[in-house]
DNA sequence: TAATCAATTAAACAATGGCTTAATTGTTAT
DNA sequence: ATAACAATTAAGCCATTGTTTAATTGATTA
């Protein structure tokens, strides 16, 4: 993010609200968890990766069967697949050649079903 | 041929599972709501914004204080409150030459909290 | 063993997005 | 009116990211 330290002047005006500042300051969420809450957004905000989340809340897919649901080449899906893994979303079992998807977090229905419903209200 | 795999070659392979991929299409979230869901994700992707939202939590705020409060430039801060106004999570009055901002959606709340107790669980 | 196929990885490319500096708008105060 | 200042907009830069094509891996089967 921002690495710049500049002079005593921080917004390079005047603070107006000292007050204000400083009771936001004390209660607000540590940079680290903003970041990391960040992440777990940034992760949703791909409609590719949302519809594949979408439908492995219906059922265990196969990559094979994922690509043709997105009409999106394999590689594309792989891509995808692996973010989703690395940010333990998703997991997946192997059956010989193919290896079955399956949400691996509980909470993210919760997340998806909560931003639909204000989506479409 | 002892197996019943499908010939219709979509994603320039064989569909495994037919019933399954059937099923999916008929049950899932259309694509027109699905990029709309991923563009409210967006917007909360930023670990800027997210602290700008936080802070909003906690109290109204005017720009400058903001731009202190995230020790960013104040036209960094506009770019991001634009963002915000335009998804409608956020409003804001003006008073003189100040305009106070404010969270415009309660239910952005629900969003960061489910997120914020997943994230520190 | 060789061939086949699902899946992943690598490399390259184009588009997006966040930040910076500079210029502009709009309101208040002198 | 002029000056000062909060805030926004414009334009450009750089890093990130989603997608593509090509090559590779790994497991099954003929």
């Amino acid at each position: 993010m921002s690495n710049k330290k500049n002079e005593n002047a921080v917004c390079s005006t005047t603070i107006i609200h000292e007050d204000i500042l400083e009771k936001v300051k004390q209660e607000i969420t540590d940079d680290e968890i903003l970041f990391d809450m960040a992440a777990e957004f940034k992760v949703l905000s791909d409609p590719s990766r949302l519809k594949i989340i979408n439908a492995l809340m219906l059922s265990e897919m196969c990559a094979c069967d994922i690509s043709a649901l997105l009409n999106m080449s394999q590689p594309a899906i792989s891509h995808h697949l692996k973010s989703l893994r690395q940010t333990r979303l998703i997991k997946y079992r192997r059956d010989g050649k193919i290896a079955y998807y399956s949400l691996d977090d509980e909470h993210i229905k919760a997340m998806f079903s909560q931003c639909l419903t204000h989506v479409t209200e």
